[in-house]
DNA sequence: CCATAAATTGCACATCCGTGCATCAGTAGC
DNA sequence: GCTACTGATGCACGGATGTGCAATTTATGG
């Protein structure tokens, strides 16, 4: 480029991000239009004779949050450290899931909650600073035992009181033992009701489950191994509010869906906020899955997760 | 500030100066106002989270050129080199010149134009891409023994000849030796007609003098030492276009004015573009009290000089 | 030299962005 | 508890900015 050029541009940089002109002003100062001006700047910036710099904090993750949100084309991702004691890791994620939802939130609305271990810690670490007197819905049956806590009428339960509003209940379970109950109890008034609330759900809140031996799906009893083997022999890599998925976030169907109560995947998507809490290794193939399906529109995990997520 | 808000503003600012999302998909995006999102942005650059780098290309002057601009509230400065062979800054300042005349000139428009040792050796030096076909029009009275090529008649043709275009010639002196012999000359036809084609004038190009034993001004006997000491006791510190200005940059009348044929100073205020072209140090104070009476536009200059003049 | 392609330019428009203002929530003092 | 103050918020407006387009200029090939 022709060096009195390269002053021009150094110049009109140096007036419109030091000095304090606008693009107008300079094109009058300097004898030239609007139009040039603006397309010199744009030429400094892309020739990095302007360069913008972010003073991120450290610790933050932002390049793992960035990452995941470019690769997947995810609306938000908040990752917080992989501490020894989980205990710190479900604090830190209480924490940024209480800032998400005090941005999101609006008085009154509905949440749609989920069920299982992480969501229980979660819930139950979260602080929030006022009172938005939501309104928690189940949207899936009951899993787990009672009095574990990872069941969703009493996260639900947690998190109402924690966000100053009231919590319904659902009164039936996620798995059934055959096609047949399962249908005569969602067209009970007792679970339809429940179950329609879930129309007006503008946030969900969920977490995943893989297909593994550790899965509490699988430890609380709700499904047996022989049922994870077939489910792994259909490509399925874990479930998302009981949709089983592929690692494509594709729901695959399967013997077992007649019997379940939840709501399904295809109304998750239509959901304004759909946030999913997901930590260790073993869920990093569902997590994918949920987030190449564009199943979600905000993860919270953690580090090490993340890293493994963003690993080819 | 709180931790989570200083993470939303990371966020913000990455998305907003890395990524490419305006603020509204920002905040959307991140389930907070447009109007939040470009108060954060604003916080961000205010608190140097977000700090704009300018890798401006070294040599340049460009901070002299800057606090010039900055401290006289001057349009443009130019800046070159101070090189040990005088010959070397003329060239320079005659690119910076053509540079920036090709910047601001309209095909046929008028240049106005004064006289002296400076100007001659910048308009021999000077070259352009392309022809302009400007008017070339002397503002001042004859100067300067024909010959030397000083004199406005002769840089006027030279600056003409390199810009493609025509130049005008004035035929009557600049200082006369009487109040009548000026009246006269001043009124005779030949004269006016030059004189009212100032009038066009889109664009000055002026040197100044000091009024030191130096200034071409008294070598070339136009005025007489006693006559320099006169103007001195008025607190004259030099002229612009043979108009004497204090260090303040006002027009200081005197007992020489009445002899005088040149575009007076309150005319050439008014011409959008005037450019003034000074080198050494014995012009610092007439080129400050330029730029204090906001009587130009545009100074080039060199390195020491522009250094002496924001010098306090 | 002309003809064609490529680049530059300014205009006009649509979008984008900062900011005054009114409103509302939070806080401190009584 | 009430009131007054401070700060945060969103709306709406107008100014600021980027960009498609057509016209012009410049470069390239014949």
């Amino acid at each position: 480029m022709d060096s009195e050029k390269l002053k021009l541009i150094s110049k009109i940089s140096r007036l419109y991000y030091l000095g304090s002109f606008n693009q107008q002003e300079i094109g009058t100062k300097l004898g030239i239009s609007r139009t040039k001006v603006s397309r010199y700047l744009d030429l400094a910036r892309r020739e990095k004779i302007v360069e913008i710099h972010l003073n991120l904090p450290e610790g933050q993750f932002s390049e793992l949050e960035f990452g995941i949100e470019k690769r997947f084309g995810l609306g938000e991702c908040l990752v917080v450290a992989s501490y020894e004691d989980k205990n710190e890791t479900f604090k830190a994620a209480a924490a940024r899931l209480g800032s998400k939802l005090e941005r999101i939130l609006e008085r009154g609305s509905y949440i749609g909650i989920g069920w299982g271990t992480t969501l229980k810690n979660v819930a139950d670490r979260i602080q929030v600073g006022k009172d938005y007197g939501q309104k928690v819905v189940p949207i899936i049956g009951g899993l787990g035992k009672i009095g574990t806590g990872v069941h969703t009428n009493q996260i639900a339960s947690t998190l109402a009181n924690k966000l100053g509003g009231i919590s319904y209940m659902i009164h039936s379970p996620g798995v059934l033992d055959s096609r047949e109950a399962r249908e005569i109890i969602e067209n009970d008034s007792n679970t339809r009701e429940t179950i329609e609330l879930s129309e007006r759900v503008e946030t969900a809140i969920l977490g995943v489950s893989d297909i593994g031996p550790q899965s509490t799906l699988l430890k609380s009893g709700n499904f047996k191994e022989e049922e994870f083997e077939y489910l792994k022999g259909l490509g399925i890599v874990g479930d998302i509010n009981l949709n089983f998925i592929d690692r494509h976030g594709r729901h695959v169907k399967n013997r077992l869906d007649g019997r379940l109560i939840r709501v399904p995947l295809d109304r998750i998507k239509k959901i304004k906020n759909v946030i999913v809490i997901g930590f260790e290794k073993r869920k990093v193939p569902v997590i994918r899955g949920a987030l190449m399906g564009q199943a979600i529109n905000t993860l919270i995990t953690d580090e090490e997760t993340a890293k493994n997520i963003l690993g080819s």
